[in-house]
DNA sequence: AGTAAAAAATCGAACGTTCGTTTGAATATA
DNA sequence: TATATTCAAACGAACGTTCGATTTTTTACT
């Protein structure tokens, strides 16, 4: 088998079970029997269980790197602030991960976070902070906005989806439509509330 | 010693070790060498080690059952709101077993969920209805709000709290003060978008 | 193109460690 | 004296890693 092959058959079986268990809650007997190959493999590829759950880790953080494409498109602030709501709903809707790597389970969690998920969340940040300065600068938005703060509250209305996706599925429940339904209304009330 | 005092100890101290490291990265080993008694204490007072981590997790989630303070307040719904977030921020700031939960470490999850953890969301979510329909019918709030989307919203906000305490300390430093100005934020956003 | 040598990949077994639980004796409390 | 609590020791199971042998793939040379 190629070396990439088992590589990424290790990261996709990786990243299911570790969703749903954590890192300390699979084994990698387990993982290793999963795909079919002896548990040495697991130390030979990724240099060790952890090495694995950093590769997974990794990957579910790379999607982050495209969010300039929100910026990029020729629209108006408010069309892009809901351009990234739908973006980061869509690709991120019901991912663990980002839960996971709050409950830090790694040896090193400050290392991780500082490579991966801090760079992440400032360039989210930043963009939005740009996206809501464009909209005060032309007198689309209150001037007495604070950018940063107005970003957290936008940030906070997604982070929750997360939340809610995962944990009240039997209390509400969720759908592409019920996404929809929901952008909107976020929308409606956070548009009324920044407009100047 | 008396017996509710050890075990009063012993979740103290687990408390604060599962809260770092979560179930699986915390031993019994070093539970009982930081309480001083022997190991075979936890079993014998909780049953086993997941005994003890879902006594320290019934016990962080039973202050949900004082929400109903907020709604009994001889105040407008909109100042009810305000009490809200103000107390689940102060009550539960930088509380990681709020996020814990989400990242399933016991053996049956599910039963837990069920017994402890859904009961204290469906009352939470009640009473901010509640308080939402309140607002609507005596014209304070839009009559198009919908009451459920609305508390969610609101919600979202809050739990991105708990988000941003724990994950974006490097980034955006908090404290008392700043729980004000972004508490004050928004209620600022939020109050334009949802008043008649 | 064919072959031999080198490198990479895989395996199975074994290692030492740590885990949570149990047990029976000892101590404290009523 | 009877009951509740605590202890130290031991148990078997599971863990992640390492190691030498074996197989597969790649490289180098004719």
């Amino acid at each position: 088998m190629d070396k990439n092959d088992l590589r990424n058959k290790l990261i996709s079986i990786a990243t299911r079970l570790f969703a749903e268990r954590g890192l300390n809650g699979v084994s990698i007997r387990e993982l290793s029997n999963a795909a079919g190959v002896s548990i040495s493999m697991i130390s030979y590829h990724f240099g060790g269980k952890e090495g694995l759950y950093s590769s997974v880790l990794q990957e579910q953080f790379s999607s982050f790197e495209h969010i300039e494409e929100i910026n990029n498109a020729d629209a108006e602030a408010l069309t892009k602030i809901e351009a990234y709501i739908r973006w980061i709903i869509v690709r991120h809707r019901n991912n663990p991960y980002l839960l996971r790597f709050y409950t830090s389970e790694l040896t090193n969690p400050t290392q991780f976070f500082s490579l991966i998920v801090q760079p992440a969340i400032e360039k989210v940040i930043q963009i939005l902070v740009r996206i809501i300065e464009e909209g005060i600068s032309k007198n689309k938005f209150r001037k007495d906005l604070n950018p940063v703060d107005t970003v957290l509250a936008i940030a906070g209305m997604v982070n929750y989806y997360f939340l809610s996706t995962l944990a009240t599925q039997e209390l509400i429940s969720h759908s592409p439509e019920r996404d929809e339904v929901l952008i909107r209304h976020y929308m409606d009330i956070f548009t009324k509330g920044i407009l100047s």
